[in-house]
DNA sequence: GTCTATAGAATGATAGAC
DNA sequence: GTCTATCATTCTATAGAC
């Protein structure tokens, strides 16, 4: 078996391991079992545990910036530079509620991983997480094209918002289906997505609208 | 030192670490140590760190509970057993926000160790879960009778999407604040409750609404 | 009930032969 | 590069003295 081989079955071992569990319960000796390979080969390859999980975190996270920002130029191409709301909120949520929804599940381990890696709190991907948030500028910068009359800080709530959405979404998609007795479609991605862009832009261009219902229900609860 | 204090020394200790760390890497030396107690005393009051940590997800889990029917009761009350759709909403999602971002925060630990306790998997909690699913299917049930036009899967989303908006807010606190720079602000708990309260209800009552800007959506996604 | 002491198991990491 | 063997640590849990 050549370097690369075993490199990247340690790869594809951790990443599915760690996509279905908590990355404190998968331990070494479960990666090199799925990945067919010798314990000692993990830290001859990436040096520690961290660092490999480290690695996995950037691949996925690069693969997933890219597909949105894809997605983004796409729609702001498609109307000079000034992209449509809907077309941006589509843009940041649609790949991982794809990723981790759609039945023919063909990046699910990759997305299901950046999942969990927002839940863990490692102190290794800290740093990483920064990056996180420079990546989420565009969008809000994009946002802030699309809709120059609205404050940045209702455009970091929107946004915020159809992330929260969308996360939650897979990450309760056992209890929803539960809750709803299968009334509530979870394998139905695009649904869902049409769903989370339609309360999203509602809550962005509805100005007006969403403060006065601010404004009324603040008054109703002091009364 | 009676046998109640130091129970209740090993509970507080307990609930306040697991509140800040993920339950894996909270040990039993940590909670002794933070409650100034002996190593054997929670193996002897609780029998494992599983059943302890079970007992504080249950007493967490009941004063939610609690705290949310008792908000519901009296929207219920207030309007002849028909809610407002903004008064269950805010029953629902208020008591977690209040006690995990309210500065003066005295139900702090408790309601940060059930936001925790949703992200782990812990094996002895599946079944404690089940009954949350329970508990939801009251909000529903008052929401359907606020608003007896809609199906009830849109009830179910939409309870779904303002717990989602809550959690990942709550979850989100530093990710939001550095990429707002400030901008919006975490630590104002009625905002935060009336943005996603009206975010839901906008989604929850405007059907024709809603529906058109989903069908719009889509349409224009295929054009 | 509380303590000390320790059993018993699992982990990440490494040294050294091949 | 890959393997075996093992170290050093850490953990939960328990037995038994007081």
């Amino acid at each position: 078996m050549s370097t690369d081989q075993t490199r990247h079955a340690i790869l594809t071992a951790a990443e599915r391991l760690c996509a279905d569990n908590s990355f404190g319960d998968v331990t070494l000796r479960d990666i090199v079992a799925a990945a067919n390979v010798n314990l000692a080969a993990i830290n001859y390859h990436f040096g520690s545990k961290d660092a490999l999980l480290a690695e996995i975190y950037i691949a996925c996270s690069i693969a997933l910036n890219r597909e949105r920002l894809a997605a983004l130029k796409i729609a702001e191409d498609a109307g000079q530079g000034r992209a449509r709301p809907d077309e941006v909120l589509r843009a940041l949520i649609e790949p991982l509620l794809r990723g981790c929804l759609d039945p023919d599940r063909q990046r699910s381990a990759s997305s299901r991983f950046m999942i969990r890696a927002s839940m863990e709190s490692i102190p290794t991907f800290r740093r990483i997480k920064n990056k996180e948030v420079d990546h989420l500028r565009r969008f809000a910068e994009a946002m802030k094209r699309a809709l120059p009359e609205r404050e940045m800080a209702d455009i970091y709530w929107g946004l915020h918002f159809a992330l929260a959405m969308a996360h939650q979404t897979i990450n309760d998609v056992e209890r929803l289906t539960k809750l709803s007795d299968g009334a509530c479609d979870l394998t139905d991605v695009e649904g869902i997505t049409e769903r989370i862009v339609a309360t999203s832009v509602m809550t962005l261009t509805g100005d007006a609208q969403t403060e006065r219902a601010t404004a009324k229900a603040a008054a109703r609860r002091k009364s």
